[in-house]
RNA sequence: CGGGAUGUAGCGCAGUCUGGUUUAGCGCGCAGCGUUCGGGACGCUGAGGCCGGGGGUUCAAAUCCCCCCAUCCCGACCA
């Protein structure tokens, strides 16, 4: 490709909305442009960024023996309203009604096509098992579009279905699926774990998923670097590590203290010169019946509502009607209303001389002794872990890091299958429903996480498997005959070769072009200039190291293929 | 949906508080000419704006008031 030709709008600026850096240098080198509120055009060189990570999740797929198909975008309601979800999804499925008033969705996703699609055609344990893929933009109203294309609502995705006769099959498709994915991400170079995950809204049993290390990342990940235990913080588990129990003695007499408008428990620590440990805290929650429950936890943890919800088997939310009755930022375990069952994180087991919310604005309790003067209907593990806490499996000590989800492999099991009648014929000749499952990969979230973890303050630093174009040609003067000459012959030759070239001819200055090529991130910069004109030879410099060399220009299409396949791994 | 903010040239912004000296500005980018030419050069000339939209107040509105829309940030949701 010519540059002069071509259409790479770089950007000297960042753009305003740019929070992260890989939403800045994917605006910024010419990759993407915003259209609406998390909704992106992808320019020619995203475009090729794209098909590039297509082509190795195909490839890999393929090899699995999956088979790739192509599905609607917009779907029908009723096939939602078989499986149940057309009202459990809620405002984030983008709704619409065609001019007859018939309701359709566009596809967040695509179980229900899938699975309608093996109701109507497969129909006997021989066609089994099956893995059906396709590449597709896939449609998620979210609440708060944000990070460039990492919380798009419209995004692309490569989503897999697997239909088996039993649990043993789905098992041995479900480790095809978490090898291939795994070679996925080692194709790409990137820095990744896979972690124990759950599983959300779309059902199912296990679930792991797959996550590229990034410092901006969403997601927390816990894991023990001597067993290699990782999971989401969302459903980790963990031992706390506790100081022995004598830190919590001097239990006398509950007494009353002032604590004006002290309403949180940084502030509490603080004014009474304790550490946060040595403060309980209640938060309320509620369920679909509005009835209040409450949990107790340690002043320096975190409250996991998931965990809570999994314990009493059904989801709640924060209570957060501040009145009289439930002073928020006042509230304790100690004469509560007694309507209100109380569970208690078990790090609290034992322990006593704390402070807790009196009940009453403005006033905490001193020398709570939990077992002592708390009713506690049950312990259990509400709180999310922290660095230093204990690994389950080996005892050491657990470690965080910060992630971008990147995908995602669940069991789904016959969820869908027997919701929407799904049925073959096994081999005892009775009807069953298929046991699925479901495997999905953001593909435009590669995109940013990819440059998430490989950039610097220049521009982005592509992996060779994915980069736009190999190599970033440019030639320092177009007034210099013999450079532009040069610049035309090594241009064909490196075309000739099959290699994936940027010539930028542009009649602008080096140092423009030598800019854009730092921004765009191609791995190889071969110049010609100075170098060439004294001496013969053509200056290399590689991206990811700024290492240079000088080669000989016979030796060019040499250098660059040996560099390729040292670069990219099959 | 709750809380906060912003909307002025393709991009980044000033001007708004205190209405009129503003023919609405600056930097970048863009076009032409000339000088430059290895890390975002310089000079000159130029194109480009219903100041987000609608309504109102006023002799006079980018500026004050009301409504709407869009975008962004914080929270709950999520690949």
């Amino acid at each position: 490709m010519r540059y002069s030709q071509g259409f790479i709008p770089t950007l000297k600026e960042e753009p305003r909305e740019a929070e992260i850096s890989s939403h800045a240098l994917t605006v910024r080198a010419g990759l993407i442009r915003k259209i609406a509120s998390g909704i992106y055009a992808f320019l020619p060189a995203g475009k090729r960024v794209i098909q590039k990570i297509e082509n190795i999740i195909r490839e890999e797929m393929d090899r699995t023996g999956a088979l790739e198909l192509f599905l609607p975008v917009l779907q029908p309601s009723d096939l939602w309203e078989k499986s149940g979800r057309w009202g459990e999804y809620g405002p984030e499925l983008f709704r619409l009604k065609d001019r007859n008033g018939r309701s359709f969705c566009l596809g967040p996703t695509h179980e229900e096509i899938m699975t309608y699609l093996a109701y109507l055609d497969i129909k006997s344990y021989r066609d089994l098992p099956l893995n059906l893929y396709q590449i597709q933009v896939k449609f998620r109203d979210e609440i708060r579009p944000r990070y460039g294309l990492l919380r798009a609502r419209e995004f692309i995705m490569k989503d897999a279905y697997s239909f088996c006769e039993n649990d043993s099959d789905l098992d041995e498709i479900y480790n095809k699926m978490h090898s291939a994915y795994t070679r996925i991400m080692e194709r790409m170079g990137l820095k990744y774990k896979t972690v124990e995950a759950d599983t959300g809204i779309i059902g199912g049993k296990s679930s792991h998923e797959f996550m590229v290390l990034a410092g901006d990342g969403e997601e927390t990940i816990i894991y023990c670097p001597e067993c290699g235990y990782s999971a989401n913080i969302e459903m980790a588990g963990f031992r706390p590590l506790m100081e022995k129990e004598e830190t919590f003695k001097n239990a006398g007499e509950i007494e009353k203290v002032s604590t004006p408008g002290i309403t949180d428990i940084d502030r509490l620590a603080d004014f009474l010169k304790i550490e946060k440990k040595y403060t309980v805290k209640t938060i309320l929650l509620t369920d679909e019946k509005e009835k209040i429950y409450a949990f107790i936890l340690m002043g320096d943890r975190q409250l996991n509502i998931s965990k809570a919800e999994k314990f009493l088997g059904k989801e709640l939310r924060l209570y957060e009607n501040s009145d009289e009755r439930y002073p928020i930022g006042y509230l304790g375990p100690v004469g509560l209303d007694p309507e209100i069952e109380i569970y208690a994180d078990r790090m609290l087991k034992g322990v006593k001389g704390v402070i807790t919310g009196a009940n009453k604005k403005d006033f905490h309790l001193r020398n709570v002794n939990i077992q002592r003067d708390v009713n506690i209907k049950a312990y259990g593990d509400f709180s999310y872990p922290v660095e230093g806490d204990i690994c389950e499996r080996c005892g050491s000590k657990l470690k965080i890091d910060k992630g971008i989800e990147i995908g995602h492999i669940f069991k789904l099991g016959k969820k869908y299958s027997e919701k929407m009648e799904a049925r073959f014929l096994g081999r005892d000749g009775r009807l069953k429903p298929f046991v699925m499952g479901c495997y999905g990969m953001g593909i435009t979230r590669i995109l940013s996480a990819v440059i998430e973890q490989m950039h610097d303050d220049k521009g982005i630093i592509w992996p060779t498997a994915i980069a736009p174009y190999t190599v970033n040609l440019l030639i320092t003067s177009l007034k210099e005959e013999q450079l532009v000459g040069a610049g035309e012959e090594i241009y064909e030759k490196l075309l000739d070769s099959g290699i994936e070239v940027l010539y930028d001819d542009r009649e602008v200055s080096a140092g423009i072009k030598f800019k854009d090529s730092d921004l765009l991130g191609l791995p190889l910069k071969i110049v010609l200039g100075r170098k060439y004109l004294d001496e013969g030879l053509i200056e290399v410099q590689l991206r990811k190291n700024g290492k240079q060399f000088e080669i000989n220009p016979k030796d060019i299409v040499k250098f660059v293929k040996d560099f390729i396949s040292s670069d990219i791994k099959k």
